[in-house]
DNA sequence: CTAAAAGCTAGAGCCGCCTCTAGGTCAAGT
DNA sequence: ACTTGACCTAGAGGCGGCTCTAGCTTTTAG
């Protein structure tokens, strides 16, 4: 299946993957990779595509948060083999609620931002041409007082029409 | 225009907010407070519904990873008032990119989970029926080997359908 | 043949972000 | 009067995840 099972130094490795080297022996302490790296004479690792795949695996899931243990977890059940699947499905399951989570997370994150970006814009741009005035004071004050917080720490609960833009930022809103 | 603004002592605070104690000590050694937040005789220390508010705000950016120097700067510069606002903004444009970018990685994770969640389940479910000689190796190959790691790795590739799940994870996906 | 580059191991160090400990003060209830 | 419990400070400790150092060997290019 696999034709050329090409040979890989950790370098060339640490480039495809964009792991350092340090990062790439790590992880093989840490039982990360599939099977323990196969090593040439002179006790230098030899890596295959094979292995820059798995890695490549790993890191998607590093990168959207999930702990080294669960990696090794994971790992350790495939390499395993059969039989194990129902806990391989739990451990993404759980992996993917921590995801959704975090997604949740962002998005709240990101309305907040976006809020206050609307603020600042308006400021800025008054500010270079009328001095202002008509901004007033709300729109500071927003930044170190609630006013929308209430609002946007509600924006994590489900109901509430997520797309209309409940705090348009383009004009200052409501007062408050 | 705050007409009571009552007054909190830490662990109200800690239980409004969600963070310890220990953390809102912190917090304020770290400068993340508006105003060093005020004491009572005994030197215990008060608080507002303002600061509740300022923190919730910083929870929620925490909360989508920035880091507390970032907030701390922030703080700063509303502390500072007035004629900075180009700078705030851009501190939130940055940040706001950052979680573009993590958005992204979550989500290019979710098509990874949820292409293996579906494999697996097609595994487990048939193991319990018809012994799973029709689902064959190539499910587990695909845990250890790539297969679809190019496509995935691929998926964080601007253009390409988002939309239409292109490994579906219904049935098990084209060969590979 | 030699020098530079790349690899090796073991283990220390670092950064971010809390979290906890020790040892004390203060305020209220019984 | 005394206990209980919330609070205080300063500083140590811990954890996750790398990252780097020292000192050595091996490979490779000139």
């Amino acid at each position: 299946m696999v034709d050329e099972p090409a040979e890989l130094s950790i370098g060339q490795v640490a480039e495809r993957t964009g792991l350092s080297v340090h990062t790439l022996r790590f992880y093989e302490r840490e039982g990360i990779l599939a099977q323990p790296v196969r090593r040439a004479a002179g006790g230098r690792r030899v890596y295959t595509e094979h292995d820059v795949d798995w890695l490549t695996v790993c890191t998607i899931l590093r990168g959207a948060g999930m702990p080294l243990p669960d990696i090794r977890r994971y790992t350790e059940l495939v390499q395993a083999g059969d039989g194990n699947e129902p806990e391989r499905l739990d451990l993404l399951r759980r992996h993917e609620q921590r995801v959704l989570d975090q997604r949740q997370q962002l998005d709240r994150c990101l309305d907040l931002i976006k809020f206050k970006i609307g603020v600042y814009e308006d400021i800025v741009e008054v500010a270079g041409t009328c001095s202002r005035s008509d901004v007033d004071l709300r729109a500071e004050r927003d930044d170190a007082i609630p006013g929308q917080v209430e609002v946007l720490a509600g924006v994590g609960g489900d109901a509430r029409g997520r797309d209309e833009p409940a705090l348009a930022p383009g004009r200052h809103p409501r007062g408050l």
